[in-house]
DNA sequence: AGGATAAAACCGACCCGCCGGTCGGTTTTG
DNA sequence: CAAAACCGACCGGCGGGTCGGTTTTATCCT
């Protein structure tokens, strides 16, 4: 189990660190947006310096690139997951929906960081933010065209459909983000499902 | 014909200028974000220098939210117009959104303005962006429910279907605007208007 | 064990370009 | 000639990034 001693592996702790920083420059990005962030916030919020944090990123804009991905990883394999675990077309749709819902319900700065973020994070992140949409687009693209092939939706744009519905959730999301004294997210998942479901030719169960 | 001598009207050529300046502004902002568009570079584009920007406006906050106020007006007043010309529901709310996707379709920097830089403009701006959204969504919202009064569609939950309708379009336009090399935003009207109009239980003519 | 030593990790004062906003002065206008 | 409009040098703060130096850690030698 001991290390091997001649690479140049990051050492336990120096990765410790390194997540430390990031965990600190997640929640600052989140709550106060990118731009308004200073490494030195970032720094104090990670309880080490700012020499510290340059150690371990060279730029701002590249913690920031990490933090995206890694983040849009880790929810892309979620929705995944949840849709693997359904046979049936329409099933695997709603269960894409939901999880998505429930995720960004019970995670806010993982929705602010995505949603608001990225978009406000100015032109430099357009390109990553217009990948990053997409990408989830493109899977409901996959979901809307495996419901086809099923015979279970009639045949449509699916490019078009698709970005409309990652459409519809970002923007249900980003008023929650945004309201003062935001509802439970969760209570549109079933009037969201059901819009969406008919937009798609399927009406109520 | 003759103006009022003594009122402190602003007088033809200042309020002409005024409009340069705020037309310089309205471009660079859309081209550049209101972030990374400097004060100078407003007072470059509209031949003037900043301190004679500076005697039009206090701030530059002021001159993006100005922009962002009169922008939309000028849009909602345009679809308002538009959908006044129709009598039947459904007619309508395919009014709506034709006028939003073509209007955009033919001032990209308008688009630009309030659905990108507006949100990209950092947390001061949040709440004005927040209540843009609010209101056109409302606008639907309002489209809804004369349908529904109508009888010609269901009855559901407006106010969220309203948003995810929004949330549709701003998605489709946005992707537009990134897009490189962008095909016909009208081409997408007929899709989006389908997919729209199904959500709502209204299958094809 | 216990130096010796070099690399890794960390620190924070400092540099510097940028930019919003100011202000004293000049030109234009009515 | 006074008020309005305009000019552009200047100010001040902010913040990303640098850098010389200090501390900590890992490794090797005796």
């Amino acid at each position: 189990m001991s290390p091997k001693r001649l690479s140049v592996e990051p050492s336990e702790k120096s990765r410790a660190r390194r997540d430390q920083i990031l965990d600190a420059a997640f929640s600052t990005f989140a709550h106060r947006g990118f731009r308004d962030t200073s490494m030195d916030e970032i720094a104090t919020a990670a309880s080490t310096s700012k020499g510290g944090v340059y150690f371990h990123f060279p730029t701002k804009e590249t913690i920031f690139r990490e933090l995206m991905r890694t983040t849009a990883d880790r929810l892309a394999a979620k929705v995944d997951r949840a849709v693997a675990a359904e046979t049936e077309p329409i099933a695997r749709a709603e269960a894409g929906i939901r999880t998505v819902l429930l995720t960004f319900a019970g995670h806010r700065t993982t929705a602010r960081l995505l949603l608001i973020d990225a978009v406000g994070a100015g032109r430099a992140f357009q390109t990553e933010t217009a990948l990053m949409h997409a990408r989830f687009s493109g899977m409901i693209r996959v979901y809307l065209e495996e419901a086809q092939a099923a015979g279970v939706i009639p045949a449509l744009d699916a490019e078009t459909t698709a970005r409309a519905w990652f459409g519809a959730l970002n923007e249900i999301v980003s008023r929650w983000l945004l309201d003062e004294k935001p509802g439970r997210l969760e209570d549109s998942y079933p009037v969201l499902r059901a819009v969406l479901l008919r937009s798609v030719g399927v009406s109520e169960e």
